[in-house]
DNA sequence: ACAGAAAATGTAAGCGCTTTCATTCTAACC
DNA sequence: GGTTAGAATGAAAGCGCTTACATTTTCTGT
């Protein structure tokens, strides 16, 4: 039968190389058992024809579609946009393409993703943090899709997890900062809500000073969304309402560069002052004047790990680690220093 | 027959709720056309089984893969970033999802990359810029995929864009110079190769420059990666040899917050001494000191609009305009200023 | 209460591909 | 030269779904 539409299909190849169907399906995926005759004639014509196998049908038989799918809060931080740039590449390497979702931090969005990228059919998920709903994780787990946590280590539901642990991240920075005198502390989170790594870090940070016998008030913890404007906004409602804090410890790297960048607007020397420190060690963190003092994290190390433990989960590897840890460790640079003398 | 496997097909839905499998179809994309009754026993059903159609049988059928294509240089820019997000919100809207890949500004990477995402079933593609070999735009054309380039206007081969010419763009900051008594002129460019956008605003100063008799030497011109170590060495490198220069040009906010960073770090004054003026108006931009004088894109925009124009394209609407211009305008902020008497 | 229209449901044919199994061809051996 | 193992190819089944068409059920109006 003559197709009408300008698709072309198998039978198309295959009759124009007159040959089976079968043969030119071998062609392309085994191509050792077909003769090289043949072999050459069918590759002539589907490069003349310009055929593109069906990726549907071909998932139909395969039971496999080729994607894996990420969902992060937003790409909005380059924080995850340099880490997806990472997972996509190793991805490639495995021939998988890379569906993106966003949730925007709201676990509704995300649970609704999980289930528009399961009806795309993709192999894997990828997943930021550990805030899911319980239900969506559950689905993955009875539909048996292999999934793991990026970002956290702590994952529900004996889930797999590459990441690092925000909560003793958090506690090399308050140390430094501890050990050059601080007593005056403020911290400058994001959003806690939904958000289990903003939450680890603020506790974290409390933790420590607590065995220092340091107690915050709830003033010196700001809340704020990671931008650099609120950043601003944040840092002139802690100083205003607490002037006697020195030292700032930040959510992320975005948060302590709008910090940095109001202090200096208002005359407040840093690191003289005002001690900050950040989290992520983004590019621009380490040429801010004065540079910041802040927790570098291997997003592009623990990023490849989850690409690749994704990989071995969808190829039935067992015995895979349950967490892998990413490495952390605290940059110190200009932002931070003794704390002023009263 | 029963199947022996965990993955479960409309065939158990039908069975568990006693009816065909068509009728399970038809409640799940035309539910009006379903008696109340069924509807409900199907759906208690589909949700006890957590049953999920499959995505290649369903494509297969519909020939419809739900799934939109979109290749960009690169991640680790916030512009596409940002950008890619929005695209996405969009796509959502009409039920797509994203298969996101990077070419990190390589045409042949790019080529496989357009193959890979047609592979997968994409029934669209976002490309940004026009720098895409001739082949590769050939074939998305033979094959009718609707694709759409964004970033820059003038698409090849007659294709659809939606962006604005950087040529002219970029002459909203040379002017604004000029005005300001600018005569000694520096330009701090991406890589031009392969990169029509940046090709573009090198191309756009020269020519308003050479219309005011202002004849660049090509040792003023510093080609860098998108990086603020670059843009720093970069900087050093352009005012090193040619110390007399007063303003510079720079082919996006990224090397524009480089040079500002180096500047400072020399003890140069901005914009006593030395005027900056960047490219895209990042949100950074805006909160650096002195704050960064730039051309705004409106990415979100132009991003917005190639994402319906797409889904136009997919859903055979006509007559659809061959170029959309995206609102481009000159932002004077505090890196600019009257050149300096000599 | 009954014919006929309308609504609801079922039957079965493919969508384009891979792959098992059967068949044909090739080459190797005695 | 005749047999046969092995390689190359073809025929056809079916992956899980949607939908045209056939069939059954329900609803009209008189």
């Amino acid at each position: 039968m003559k197709k009408m539409t300008g698709t072309i299909t198998i039978d198309h190849v295959a009759a124009a190389a007159k040959v089976s169907t079968a043969t030119v399906s071998r062609a392309l995926n085994r191509p050792e058992s077909v003769s090289a005759a043949l072999k050459e004639k069918i590759h002539s014509v589907i490069k003349k024809l310009g055929y593109i196998p069906n990726a549907g049908a071909r998932s139909l038989m395969l039971k496999r579609s080729g994607t894996i799918g990420v969902i992060v809060p937003t790409l909005d931080n380059a924080i995850f946009a340099q880490g997806l740039g990472e997972f996509q590449r190793q991805l490639n390497h495995s021939g998988h393409q890379l569906l993106v979702a966003s949730s925007n931090y709201d676990p509704v969005i995300e649970a609704t993703q999980i289930t528009n990228l399961l009806v795309r059919g993709v192999e894997g998920i990828a997943l930021f943090g550990t805030s899911q709903q319980r239900e969506a994780l559950k689905l993955l787990k009875t539909r048996g899709i292999p999934y793991i946590h990026v970002g956290s280590l702590s994952a529900p539901l004996q889930g797999y997890a590459s990441g690092f642990d925000n909560r003793e991240a958090v506690k090399l920075g308050v140390r430094h900062l501890l050990d050059q005198g601080h007593k005056q502390f403020g911290i400058l989170t994001g959003i806690t809500e939904n958000n289990d790594r903003a939450k680890d870090r603020v506790n974290g940070v409390l933790e420590l000073l607590a065995e220092k016998k340091i107690h915050l008030k709830p003033e010196v913890i700001v809340e704020c969304p990671y931008e650099l404007q609120e950043a601003r906004l944040g840092l002139k409602k802690l100083l205003l309402n607490n002037p006697k804090i020195t030292a700032i410890i930040c959510g992320n790297d975005v948060l302590a560069t709008g910090a940095l960048l109001e202090a200096q607007k208002q005359g407040i020397k840093v690191p003289k002052e005002l001690s900050i420190v950040g989290f992520d060690d983004l590019e621009i963190s380490r040429h801010l004047l004065p540079s910041l003092t802040t927790i570098h994290i291997d997003a592009i190390g623990m990023w490849a790990q989850a690409a690749n433990h994704l990989i071995s989960q969808i190829n039935g590897v067992d015995n895979l680690p349950k967490k892998i840890k990413a490495n952390v460790n605290l940059v110190i640079r200009e932002s931070s220093g003794a704390a002023p003398k009263r």
